[in-house]
DNA sequence: ATATTTAAAGACCTTTTTATCTTTTTTTAT
DNA sequence: ATAAAAAAAGATAAAAAGGTCTTTAAATAT
């Protein structure tokens, strides 16, 4: 339901949620060691959550990767739209052209509805939420 | 959230539901034109699917398609595991290796709640019932 | 200033998914 | 018997997703 590239970078974030702050950043390699990501594929999916804002980062000795205070509260839906384009989950299940209540296909109101359900919660749902669950922590 | 080839797969069973009986059988070329899934691709798809006895072919003139009285009571889900294994909508979404309640990651109890509620639905909906949906017979 | 540490960028490779083409087999009609 | 119609099978190709490697740029400590 969500790709390998989304579940990798919702535990990245996760593991940096708890391991980071702007003073105490946190290495590529901590992140690929501990998530068990391939490190030059994690570094691609961090890259381009810097180039978005939900992390930043600093080079050189004692760089690394953080998550600022704004970013904790990004939500699960626009990791989504950053690492896979803002159609994903949004488009007719059937592929019709129009997705819309007044002419749905035979998935709109059933299968359809798992869909809006999913956007509903991927939209809720936040970092800072996900940081207080208690398997996080030792998630890895 | 459903597979190209499974959106594909719907809606040609659909088409082959409306159309089709024992004696009438329906040509690949005409599945192909009403659906617009590419001939040799959506082959492969009903080959697969008459394997498993979800359809049945007949070869030579008047040959073609057909969808048993049997074959319009399996489910979506059962599509779905002929089409893309039986670990599809099975796994971990972080990709733990035990999925359960009594040690659920930070996604299990949310986002793992509609991948319950879509399980459930794909096991409940039927052919039959696609079918008989208003918009089901103009689709194509 | 220099060397070291670290992320950024981009080129490259592999696998899976999506799609096409060609040949073979089966069935029917003549 | 023969020809035509149609699915089955298998080889091939293109695109996307997943993954790796190398070089460059930036920051820091010495
Ligand atoms: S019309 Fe197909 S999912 Fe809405
Ligand atoms: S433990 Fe991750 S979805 Fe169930």
């Amino acid at each position: 339901m969500l790709s390998n590239s989304l579940a990798y970078a919702i535990k990245a974030l996760i593991y940096i949620s708890h391991n980071s702050s702007e003073t105490e950043r946190i290495t590529l390699k901590e992140v690929s060691d501990s998530t068990e990501v391939p490190k030059p594929y994690i570094a691609k999916i961090l890259q381009d959550l810097v180039r978005n804002n939900v992390l930043h980062s600093i080079k050189g000795p004692n760089g690394g990767f953080y998550f600022s205070e704004e970013g904790l509260d990004i939500s699960l839906l626009q990791v989504v739209h950053i690492l896979e384009g803002p159609d994903k989950y949004n488009k007719c299940l059937l592929s019709l052209k129009d997705c819309n209540a007044s002419s749905p296909c035979p998935l709109h109101d059933n299968i359809g509805q798992v869909r809006v359900e999913l956007l509903k919660r991927l939209e809720q749902i936040t970092f800072r939420q996900l940081m207080q669950h208690k398997k996080s922590v030792d998630l890895f």
